[in-house]
DNA sequence: ATGCCAGGTAACACCTGA
């Protein structure tokens, strides 16, 4: 069979706080961005009351992970999903519903993932999160050694550098801006990995995250936590980027906002 | 030093989040 032409698809990830919680802000952002691929973390519920109909009606195939409460990642995709993936090699007795890949538009292998919070320092939910990205590097290097178009997107839980959040100081204890992690997120992106939204935006201060809490979101007090990360293929197909910032504004909202690329594959 | 806000679960308090 002839390869298909070529053709623009935008991809995004959003930390959704709760799928059900949230269904209606999902939709609504569905209809007005119409993006190809979606890749949703926090779900928060088992792969049955997933609302799998509302999206399905517009337009969209879906494949999940979900766990009861906690965590839970999924894929939506205008294409068909092939190949599935939950779960990181080396998950062995590890329950957290963390990461799922399958491949889109017949061409696009994509990863969701949610990296985990790791707070409080000095507890073992921060040496779980070391452990974590450890095993996530381990998976990305296989998969980017038989150079396929990949996007590996999701909520990193990592504030990269000092001018991705309003206030270094105020994050010098939090599990997101610790050296060991920054350097294990920065050893990710060694591999060969392209920062899609930093590829078109290098604006300092520009945010995916802001608290429910203390006025955060009325006064910018931001963070830029969620990645979409590209493989050297992909990255050649990237034509755009950014954050949609339009649900973190609306009522009921996540505290994350949508970051989305767009590639020609 | 702590709670602020939000969701889920289970029970009307507590855990988790970042």
């Amino acid at each position: 069979m002839p390869p298909s032409p070529p053709r623009k698809i935008k991809l995004a990830t959003w930390n959704v706080n709760s799928v059900r919680a949230r269904l209606p802000n999902v939709l609504a952002w569905l209809k007005e961005a119409r993006p190809d691929v979606v890749l949703l973390q926090e779900l928060k519920c088992v792969d049955d009351a997933f609302p799998r109909l509302e999206i399905e009606e517009l337009g969209y195939n879906l494949a999940s992970h979900g766990q009861k409460t906690y965590n839970g990642v999924a894929i939506l995709s205008k294409s068909p999903i092939e190949n599935a993936a939950p779960g990181l090699p080396g998950d062995d007795g590890d329950a957290q519903a963390r990461y799922l890949e399958a491949t889109v538009f017949g061409r696009l292998r994509v990863a969701s993932i949610y990296l985990p919070n790791g707070n409080p320092l000095g507890s073992e939910k921060f040496t779980y999160k070391l452990a974590w990205i450890n095993r996530l590097y381990a998976q990305i290097k296989r998969g980017l050694a038989d150079s396929e178009m990949r996007i590996y997107g999701g909520d990193y839980n990592v504030i990269a550098k000092d001018d991705d959040v309003y206030d270094p100081r105020v994050f010098k204890d939090d599990a997101l801006l610790q050296p060991e992690s920054r350097a294990r997120f920065r050893a990710l992106l060694h591999l060969g990995l392209t920062d899609a939204f930093r590829a078109f935006n290098t604006k300092p201060h520009q945010y995916s995250y802001w608290d429910y809490q203390a006025g955060a979101w009325q006064k910018d007090h931001g963070l830029l936590i969620d990645f979409l990360l590209a493989s050297p293929v992909a990255a050649d197909a990237l034509v755009n980027a950014g954050i949609d910032k339009g649900p973190r504004g609306q009522e009921k909202a996540s505290d994350h906002t949508p970051v989305w690329c767009e590639l020609s594959i």
